[in-house]
DNA sequence: CTGAAAGCGCTTACAG
DNA sequence: CTGAAAGCGCTTACAG
């Protein structure tokens, strides 16, 4: 950070002046373009120093470059999305861009606004992670800006680029980690989406969940409880499924965040767990770690995602056309919370 | 959301010669400017909307208005900085502005290289939460554009405006809660900040709790721990505090996040809390209810924080140039983490 | 290698 | 009430 005047803005031109330069030669070695003598460059360069001169980014943004990619965050609560931004971030560090980041708070409507907003701003090239809005505003804002979704599966999509995680295999990893540590009846606590398209995109984990219950002769158990994914809805979810006559003995959860609230309802209604509910989550977050958690997750590395994702941005940013997709093979990370039961230990 | 071809770009230019006025015209009836007809103005509307135009924020911005206030965070991580984007967002809710965020990941670095791109974007107005810059490079910051500050404690600053919680009495209320529920020898495992000027920042709560303590003669009990912040060295300050030869009864922690570490820790250590110990935590975010922490807090409304910085900054951008400091009153919200000593039954 | 000039999409005095 | 023109701070062909 350099110190200028408040009084005179310095500008390309102040920086012209000074070096005794053309206004075109500041901005070819600004850009680094090709066609300056050494002795013309260090001039400029020298002047910049001594002027703290800064280009405006909204002035280049006119001329096409904004140097900005836009990251739209359905919330910062659930940490997973942490994990991303540290991922965007990593690629992003040695590029001349920078990223801002855009907070819809899950909300169809703010989420809209501002993805309009960041188009306007405008942005080189926008990150939707786990976008609520329909596919056809989808559509219009890839024709629009460079655009790669996470957690969007849209395997055909030609008009923006997808990373995600291989969603149907993490429920089956928590299926059959469940099962081979002794337990049968599992319920999954899935999320409820506003939006019809996205019904389709999130079931791939119910589609998972399904298939493992099958193959494991389990379909009588299948049971599949949706809720919107707040701490509120989440623990009534919770309630109804702990109260119910027929108390499943494990709870797969949308996300580690969801489950974080199924652990606190257990303990609400004295159940031990995992001895009396298994509880297992989704992202793999670092909640899952501390003790009083000890929550078994599914690592879908939002880091490889936030990474991969920047990556493909700038590449389409550079004019790639066709669209790639990218799938991360998720982990399960075994914990306390679905420790294998012991049925001589029951009876006690 | 409205579509538009891609190839032909929809500008004021294109408006104007579809409802065949001025360039001039159009531009007044965007930003609601007097001197336009009812006829104007409706033909203008309605070529907007059939063109779905959209002005872009940039051309603006180099004319003076960006439309967008830039809100520096150090992580996102810590769920209480969500409460704050909460508040923010509520006070920009029926206004012109847009938040956009910098995550700066709590490195020094990261912050000033944001902080200088947010005001080349540029912004019309920055708030910087908790920044760990130095007061001469906020100083720089405030001089290119109106900025408030949210945990930054400096009264006699005229620059930009501040927002904070009385940490002070934060800290106080923490100890006399902990002294009235029976706990005296109540350690502090607070924040150890890299830039010299925020150690006088951060002290606040240091300071207040040293006066607690010795307000209730138990000077002799005071210790003050400092750690980072991150994950694994609050985990190392917490396993030095409990592991050495005078384990505290209590321990203070700077927030939520590091408290939920410390938990953690305590339970690995076998012990119980809070009978073998009590911990407080800071900020009272959601984790807090959460019945596996049930964990007491300092509730400091980050959500009034957010809304309160953001209406300062907007009266700053539109003129305001004296300073206005604004200063929160904290609430212990008491929980199971801190729950009054039995002293009979310690014995058994 | 270097620079004058046009233009990106707006807003803002200033005439009419 | 309405519009022509200058200008915000850059970049980009295009001459020289």
């Amino acid at each position: 950070m350099t110190i200028s005047q408040k009084n005179a803005r310095i500008t390309i031109r102040t920086v012209a002046a000074d070096a005794g330069v053309s206004v075109a030669a500041v901005s070819k070695v600004l850009r680094n373009a090709y066609g300056v003598s050494e002795d013309l460059r260090s001039r400029v360069e020298a002047s910049i120093a001594r002027l703290g001169y800064r280009p405006r980014a909204a002035a280049r943004a006119m001329r096409g470059q904004a140097d900005t990619i836009g990251v739209l965050l359905p919330d910062i609560r659930n940490p997973f999305f942490s994990d991303i931004m540290d991922g965007v971030h990593a690629a992003l560090e040695r590029t001349r861009y920078q990223s801002l980041v855009g907070i819809s708070q899950s909300a169809w409507s703010i989420e809209l606004a501002l993805v309009d907003a960041m188009t306007d701003r405008p942005m080189d090239g926008l990150i939707l992670v786990a976008p609520r809005m329909s596919a056809a505003d989808v559509t219009v804002t890839a024709l629009r800006t460079p655009t790669v979704l996470i957690g969007h599966h849209e395997p055909d999509a030609t008009l923006f680029d997808t990373v995600n995680d291989d969603d149907e295999l993490g429920a089956r990893l928590v299926v059959g980690h469940l099962v081979a540590a002794g337990y049968t009846d599992i319920a999954f606590l899935s999320l409820a989406m506003e939006d019809p398209m996205n019904l389709v995109v999130t079931s791939r984990r119910e589609i998972g969940y399904r298939a493992a219950m099958v193959e494991h002769g389990l379909s009588a158990h299948i049971d599949i409880v949706r809720a919107s994914g707040s701490p509120r809805a989440s623990q009534a979810a919770a309630r109804r499924l702990l109260q119910g006559r027929q108390r499943p003995q494990a709870i797969f959860c949308w996300t580690d965040f969801i489950a974080l609230e199924v652990l606190s309802v257990a303990r609400e209604l004295g159940l031990c767990v995992p001895r009396d509910l298994a509880v297992v989550g989704y992202d793999n977050t670092s909640y899952c770690d501390l003790l009083q958690n000890d929550l078994t997750s599914v690592d879908q590395s939002g880091q490889v995602l936030g990474l991969q994702a920047a990556r493909l941005l700038i590449e389409r940013i550079k004019g790639r056309t066709t669209a790639e997709h990218f799938l991360a093979t998720p982990r399960l990370v075994a914990r306390g919370s679905s420790r294998p039961r012991s049925p001589e230990r029951e009876t006690l």
